[in-house]
DNA sequence: ATTACTGCAAAGGCTTTGCACGGGT
DNA sequence: ACCCGTGCAAAGCCTTTGCAGTAAT
């Protein structure tokens, strides 16, 4: 669908900018943060601001054409694909890549609701949202790139699941 | 364990300030920030900084003695319970409550270790850390308290294990 | 013609850092 | 006596906001 229309689809008005930001989002594979994202996009589009930048992504996350994924550190990451599907985080550089499809879903599926349930009626809480992510690097590793928006090297456990915060 | 002694079996200092933050953690069931602490502990230890908690904190993890939680938003939490256990975190007030630890440990035990190896083998890595959290709010349930750290309403699914980011 | 969006710069929240002093070892 | 930890203030990073101008509807 082309982004004027989806755009006034969506009640959002349809700028230069904000298709620019929005093409170069749903093309990335790589859930950019605003940063890269206004790096990427400002040579297209001369005279972007970051603040725009920002704006128009919390609009786009508003309007349900975008999210905005806030763990892995400090910087705000997007994404533009809106399947449901799980996030493989590197800690060392920050990096955040895409579990196909199907394993999320499997993976999803086989989380024990009983044991959800139990939790809800032991806390006297509701559930209404789970958040699984898994944490670990290409085998194929690099050094982190150190940059500011990597995290600490994790403990390494002996294999596998070991548990999170 | 006396404060002291832990402190040097660990390598750190023992001072007023580092006593009184540890020990107001410890004691804690809140996970608080940083801020949170700051404003406890100021009146058993007066003249405390901001900066100290922080370097305290810093210093308390990077001994084993805490962690820092860093999802939920923008400000860390820390914790001084160091047994693995999951969280359940309240996405309208940002508060985190422990889940107890058996249920913990089962759910965590029922990770299906297949699925994470079959995404080790698709993707190419290697998961070294898996992170399940829990979002919800308790049942008797309050309007947010809309202090800076709370984030937006989510979007509330039929039942349980809507997906996540 | 409206009014939402943009750009710029300034402010905001959380956290870290530089430096001189004081307290722990 | 050594030097790490403290306090203060300043800076840092990521993000949001105020405002006047511009462009989309």
């Amino acid at each position: 669908m082309g982004a004027r229309r989806l755009f006034a689809d969506h009640g959002l008005r349809c700028t230069r900018q904000r298709v620019a930001i929005y093409e170069r989002l749903k093309a990335s594979m790589s859930h950019p943060t605003a940063e890269e994202l206004f790096e990427q996009v400002r040579g297209e589009c001369d005279g972007l601001s970051l603040a725009t930048v920002y704006n128009t992504l919390e609009a786009l996350c508003e309007a349900g054409l975008c999210r905005k994924l806030t763990f892995n550190c400090g910087c705000a990451r997007y994404d533009a694909e809106l399947e449901p599907h799980l996030h493989l985080l590197n800690d060392d550089t920050g990096e955040i890549h895409d579990v196909p499809r199907d394993l999320s879903e499997r993976l999803l599926a086989r989380l024990p609701e009983d044991l959800l349930r139990d939790v809800e009626e032991r806390l006297g809480v509701r559930i209404d949202r789970v958040s699984l992510h898994l944490h670990g690097r290409l085998a194929a590793a690099r050094p982190p790139t150190n940059g500011r928006c990597g995290a600490a090297p994790p403990p390494l456990a002996g294999h596998a699941s070991a548990v999170e915060s």
